[in-house]
DNA sequence: TTAACAAATGACAACGTTGTCAAAGACGCG
DNA sequence: CGCGTCTTTGACAACGTTGTCATTTGTTAA
């Protein structure tokens, strides 16, 4: 590895000159520093991050932890979103993967620690609370898509209450009445606040919800679901009266609707409307007819996630704002406006 | 942060004593030991990785550069399988994302050199040839899911060929004469292979193939693709002579042939069998019936880049070699046996 | 011409760690 | 007791960088 000191004999002067000219010190002679320049270039010296840490600098690295989130389909996007914010300053993401394992977390937060990374992104797969505990680590936190449970920490999380409302509006506002849910399990937050949302927006449209039709589409408990949404359907469909439209608790739970409906013989959206959430695009895209939903904002957390990290650093303590991002609704072919 | 001054100070020995004892050094007494531990412990020593690695240590970091992988639900395995081979040794993954711009993937070679990691696995979104050039990085890298057009790289890539081998003689063995292809596009290795395959498989079982059933499922440019697997499937259900089965290029593909299926009123499996390639899960679970596929071997590609990162180190130079890695059958529900 | 000042450059220490080597103490043997 | 050997410990340098401060060189005003 070239370091200062050879670039510096070659070119004939001082190491900290050098050093001026890679950080760019104006008070440097602008012969000396194009004839330093050649050097620097000819050599292809790069600057070795590690002593420029150690010498007392801020780490260009940052840390994101997650419980599963960087490696599952479903929210890549909050990884997505925190490199492209932190791409334009030349900084990168250290990824870690706990798997929900608190062993290994501890582990995780002793290694971000070693590496001095600048601060850290908890992600979790789904919005939730989430008590991490006093993390062997002292820079500053930020949560995406849960919250702390002491509300000590600033925290990115979907507007789900919100994006539940827009489910049932959309619906209503096209003339259906009987409307079914198939919901995630009922444990996590996002799935209360959307029912939340679902319910006012009936209340809005002064119509009457059928609570008969809130069924799961998912069971068991947290990190062991089950998914049932397709049995569901095919039960909810074949009541006499059926409803027009089925609100989704994600896109994949939209998935065995649209196969339940099949099953049937009956077409989207000619017999039954298919609302999902999520908008996982391998799915809401590819379905055809393709899947209307409401989007997740993942990449949109993770980019603000970034700058609330960079915020909460010139901060003063005691300051742990939690954050809704909107969820937009994304039309796409799977509702009917029926006549 | 503490450091091991701070430690020595306290325990009243030297820092090269409690450095022994961090490092595990058998030559320091126990009652040394045991007294120096406690200190470590209270004061939650966390030795600092910038410091060991001026000192010239190796990193404990790894770099994983690719042009989507980290950031698409399709291969986030890789990434999956690269990290849990690196936690057993503690190490760590820097992932940077260069979207394919050669600008950017120089930018990131530096951003490595500059970290100092110990190694770098270059993954690709799809199986095909790279060509680096001459990365400003001078360890050890190792492609995932793509080769070195010069050959002069290690390189880890699915048995495509194998893979396609594999839908044909399933497919075959059921009873299968009449199978249609909804491919990806030509462009790429992936389909090449697998379309050799299949024909291998089909010339193995003594039936002739229907080149005419060798349809394209996207269309378009690399990095442009467009998916047209409905219409071509729609298509290719209304001849007369329809296919008792189609295999499709990937589950988004088959995704469409299902949904083609439901528009034509044709039942999955017993009017048509789809098979399907990458396994990726929230389709193929998630589909009723559930989706029979292929699955391509991501985890344990990253998994053993990681392995073939650590042992090229130790090796000379000159040997790169291409390893195949096989993509396993999984059998669900979606092709039927014919009578 | 000289003093005062600004610009450009360099010497040196420090960051936290570990390898090298030496010193100090403990122990056994003749 | 004196010697060598082994165990345990510590002093010191070095890794590559940058902040501090001093030194050198150049420039301006009196």
């Amino acid at each position: 590895m070239v370091t200062l000191r050879q670039v510096a004999e070659r070119a004939g002067v001082s190491i900290k000159t050098v050093s001026r000219i890679v950080n760019g010190d104006p008070a440097v002679n602008a012969k000396t520093r194009d004839s330093v320049q050649v050097h620097l270039q000819s050599l292809n010296y790069v600057p070795n991050q590690a002593a420029r840490l150690m010498r007392g600098g801020q780490s260009s690295v940052y840390g994101l932890m997650t419980d599963a989130v960087a490696t599952t389909p479903y929210s890549v996007d909050i990884v997505r979103g925190a490199q492209a914010a932190l791409k334009e300053q030349g900084q990168t993401l250290l990824i870690a993967n706990s798997n929900g394992d608190p062993a290994q977390e501890t582990e995780f937060w002793r290694m971000f620690r070693a590496q001095r990374v600048s601060g850290v992104i908890y992600a979790s797969v789904f919005h939730r609370a989430h008590d991490m505990g006093h993390p062997a680590y002292n820079d500053s936190i930020v949560l995406a898509n849960c919250y702390a449970s002491a509300a000590d920490r600033p925290s990115l999380i979907p507007d789900d209450e919100g994006g539940g409302y827009s489910q049932a509006e959309y619906l209503l506002k096209r003339g259906h009445r009987r409307i079914g849910l198939l919901t995630l399990i009922p444990q996590i937050d996002a799935t209360r606040l959307r029912g939340l949302g679902i319910r006012r927006a009936f209340k809005d449209a002064g119509v009457a919800f059928d609570e008969n039709l809130d069924q799961q589409g998912m069971v068991g408990l947290v990190h062991g679901e089950k998914m049932v949404a397709f049995d569901a359907a095919v039960k909810m469909l074949q009541q006499k009266n059926r409803p027009t439209a089925i609100i989704c608790g994600n896109d994949a739970v939209a998935l065995q609707v649209y196969s339940a409906a099949a099953h049937l013989d009956l077409h989207v959206p000619q017999d039954l409307s298919i609302m999902g959430f999520d908008d996982l695009k391998v799915i809401s895209e590819n379905l055809r007819p393709s899947l209307t939903t409401v989007a997740l904002p993942y990449f949109e957390i993770g980019r603000r996630a970034v700058e609330l990290m960079r915020e909460s650093k010139n901060q003063d303590e005691g300051w742990s704002p939690k954050i809704l991002v909107p969820c937009p609704l994304v039309e796409r072919e799977s509702c009917r406006t029926l006549n």
